[in-house]
DNA sequence: GACCTGCTGCGGCATG
């Protein structure tokens, strides 16, 4: 360290840290970790720590809390944890477990991990002698509360330090809300407040993500942000046309022969992850890029992961990955998003759009992570053939614009805000029956108190916790005894009894797909499937043997032909910014200069289609079935004008760019624009009672439909940005 | 036209 300029937050380590750093032959710190320290070492305020992955973030947290331990240590510390990391996954735990130890050990701090997979032994430490640093998943801490309740004071009472890793993979999820709870839950075992440390690589708006990490105390944390030159970025995007004639029976679509064709070439010699957007487009991908290594009679390996892949062979890819001995390319859903180590790849691919900016940073973030090393992104997007009888919204080639939107708007550092405007009902409705568990009942005054007027439900009610109190009782999720006490009533005891309980979201039974003995992963039963059906999976081709519906079995033999199986799954929410992006650049007439010629192309044919339908100046677009209103707005002011349009007795679609009115006319369609544009907007709740199929989450079978539409309102409608939007299109439209 | 995450206690058996 001696080349450098002498470093502050050194000198603010305890001499046994120091010595941690020379031996990891570290050069210098990096700038979160110099600029955290004295923040972190102070206990008083809650600290967010933003920088890219693989920037040190971890140590800059880990380094000032141990030293603190360390000198507590010495003293004599009480019985009860010190410090609390909180992961999203077994995986992360299991990484940072190892490197913990090795730092902490030396201190004389004890290191335990507790997540499903972890020993019980050390589990049955914690609670014994509770001591040093503990790693943990939510569910695993929602576990701690529901069984050893009586114990939380005991593991908790002299707790210094939270650390959450990864915050944004819980912002605005229903497990976010149950994170917010348990920490809340934490606190109150300790007796006080306790700091926290939020560390995360894509952050849109701090004070949002601080807001989420603590609620209602959000403006008293401080940001350490990363301003480290990030590395070279070399980004091309690449166009490509889907032919109208299908293909013949058995050939592959050319567009995706072209793609794994380009694929095959590029990334044969190295190491590399391919992003596509659906587990079944994996499987075809992995199976496309070996048929061709097999042709060409090359050891190049293109191996499949995703979530429906056994642990097992995720691990493999996983392995394969960091050996540097023989490269391999794995073909990925977002499962290799978040930080589990698979060292720096070569490059990263994207096959169609991707879902979010903040992904398709994390997923670049994959490559170049070695010094001097380029991060390398190639994105492939593939488009209907231009003919005749296209379709007006294919025409506007809306995945090539959304994809240039989103590298745009990456290039700025913009990424999807927190939003955390969700009631997160469902998470509510655990938590109620996690602490009636915990404390064997639990008044309502003091449910109340802890959970929503000083906890994370803010945003719900005395009137509204009152009605789901009301629910819950209705389906025997709770009972109150003469005094007042709400204990867990008949379902509520079925539901605390087993361990599917303790996780937030939704898990579907499913079938286990074996071959010669070994476990490829799964497939859920709602998608039955016969004896003889081909299939590709794990990137390989199969037949069907046998379905054992009791076992729930499915077994397979190699064979020579297959197609992937069909998985369940719902769309995803397209961000306001996003969409405006879009319009913007069908205006523009630069040309990004990372666009390929067909990209070019596209570009072209999407922003001629969009003057010559006249897009720049109207909204409204008659067709022979009906009318077409486009917005250029988010999907959730999209769901708002869907809404409101089939309360007036329209019939109404969403599809992409467009709402589709059937059997109407622009003429009919105007007036009505207008009058819901001057009159009031209606309750958020009234608009969502006109929605169907709203159970969303895990609980939300026990809600009425009053909180039903209330948590609908909340999670997937925007009424002030869809009367905006409703005002523009009157003011915008004549009659066309 | 989507993706991902997670979980206990106990009985039975082998081993030291």
């Amino acid at each position: 360290m001696s080349e450098n300029p002498p470093s502050q937050a050194y000198a603010l380590y305890h001499p046994a840290v120091q010595q941690w750093i020379y031996q990891q032959g570290w050069e210098r710190l990096r700038d979160v970790q110099e600029h955290a320290a004295g923040l972190i070492r102070a206990g008083q305020r809650d600290v967010i720590i933003a920088s890219a992955t693989a920037s040190g973030k971890t140590e800059a947290a880990l380094l000032p809390i141990c030293s603190v331990l360390a000198v507590r240590q010495k003293q004599g510390l009480g019985a009860g944890v010190a410090a609390l990391l909180v992961s999203p996954l077994k995986a992360l735990i299991n990484d940072q477990y190892g490197r913990i130890a090795d730092l902490a050990g030396p201190l004389g701090l004890q290191v335990h991990r507790w997540h499903g997979d972890a020993p019980a032994s050390g589990k049955a430490r914690v609670l014994r002698a509770p001591q040093g640093l503990l790693l943990i998943t939510p569910e695993s801490l929602e576990a701690l509360f529901v069984r050893h309740g009586d114990r939380a004071r005991r593991v908790f009472g002299s707790l210094r330090h939270v650390i959450v890793d990864e915050l944004h993979s819980f912002i605005g999820t229903e497990r976010g809300a149950q994170l917010q709870a348990l920490l809340h839950r934490v606190e109150e075992a300790a007796g006080r407040r306790v700091p926290r440390v939020a560390l995360s690589a894509t952050l849109g708006d701090f004070g949002g993500a601080a807001e989420f990490l603590r609620p209602g105390g959000g403006t008293e944390a401080a940001v350490v942000c990363s301003t480290e030159p990030g590395g070279e970025i070399r980004l091309q995007v690449r166009g490509y046309v889907d032919p109208a004639r299908p293909p013949e029976p058995g050939r592959e679509r050319a567009d995706r022969a072209a793609i794994a064709d380009h694929l095959f070439r590029t990334l044969r010699e190295t190491d590399n992850l391919v992003f596509a957007n659906s587990r079944a487009a994996v499987e075809v991908y992995a199976d496309m890029l070996t048929q061709r290594a097999t042709q060409a009679g090359v050891r190049a390996r293109f191996l499949a992961h995703h979530g429906s892949l056994s642990k097992e062979v995720r691990e493999h890819v996983e392995e394969r990955l960091k050996d540097p001995a023989a490269p391999i390319t794995a073909i990925c859903t977002s499962t290799l998003e978040l930080g589990i180590d698979v060292g720096s790849v070569d490059s990263v691919a994207q096959i169609g759009a991707p879902p979010t900016v903040s992904g398709l940073r994390q997923r670049l973030g994959r490559s170049g992570r070695r010094p001097g090393q380029p991060a390398v992104l190639r994105v492939y997007v593939a488009e209907p053939e231009l003919n005749a009888g296209i379709a007006p919204a294919d025409a506007l080639r809306p995945e090539l614009f959304q994809t240039v939107a989103m590298v745009e708007l990456l290039t700025a550092a913009w990424y999807e805000p927190p939003d955390d405007t969700g009631l997160h009902l469902s998470a509510l409705i655990q938590q109620i029956l996690s602490i009636c568990a915990q404390h064997g009942g639990a008044r309502a005054s003091r449910l109340f108190a802890t959970l929503c007027d000083t906890g994370p439900f803010r945003r719900v009610d005395r009137a509204v916790f009152a009605q789901l109190l009301r629910d819950m009782g209705q389906h025997r999720l709770l009972e109150q005894q003469p005094g007042g006490e709400l204990l867990p009533g008949r379902e509520g005891e079925r539901l605390l009894g087993h361990y599917s309980f303790y996780a937030s979201f939704h898990t579907s039974l499913n079938y286990r797909l074996v071959a010669d003995g070994y476990t490829l992963g799964s497939l859920p039963v709602d998608r039955p499937i016969l004896p003889g059906t081909m299939l590709i999976f794990s990137g390989a081709r199969w037949r069907v043997l046998s379905v054992d519906t009791a076992q729930r079995v499915i077994e397979l033999t190699a064979a020579e032909a297959g197609r992937p199986p069909v998985f369940p799954g719902t769309g995803g929410e397209i961000a306001d910014e996003v969409r405006r992006a879009m319009f913007r650049l069908y205006r523009s007439t630069e040309i990004p200069h990372y666009l390929d010629a067909t990209a070019r192309t596209l570009l072209a044919e999407g922003r001629a289609a969009f003057h010559a339908y006249g897009h720049a100046t109207r909204r409204v677009f008659a067709q022979e079935a009906g009318t077409l209103l486009f917005p250029w707005r988010g999907d959730r002011i999209m769901n708002t004008l869907a809404a409101v349009l089939g309360m007036r007795g329209l019939v109404v679609g969403q599809d992409g760019l467009a709402i589709t009115i059937r059997d109407c006319t622009p003429a009919r369609l105007l007036p009505v624009i207008r009058s819901l544009a001057t009159g009031p907007a209606p309750d958020p709740v009234a608009i969502a009672a006109a929605v169907r199929a709203k159970q969303h989450d895990k609980y939300d079978r026990y809600l009425s439909e009053n909180l039903l539409n209330l948590g609908y309102a909340a999670r997937a409608l925007d009424v002030p940005g869809a009367w905006a939007c409703l005002s523009d299109l009157a003011d915008c439209d004549t009659v066309g």
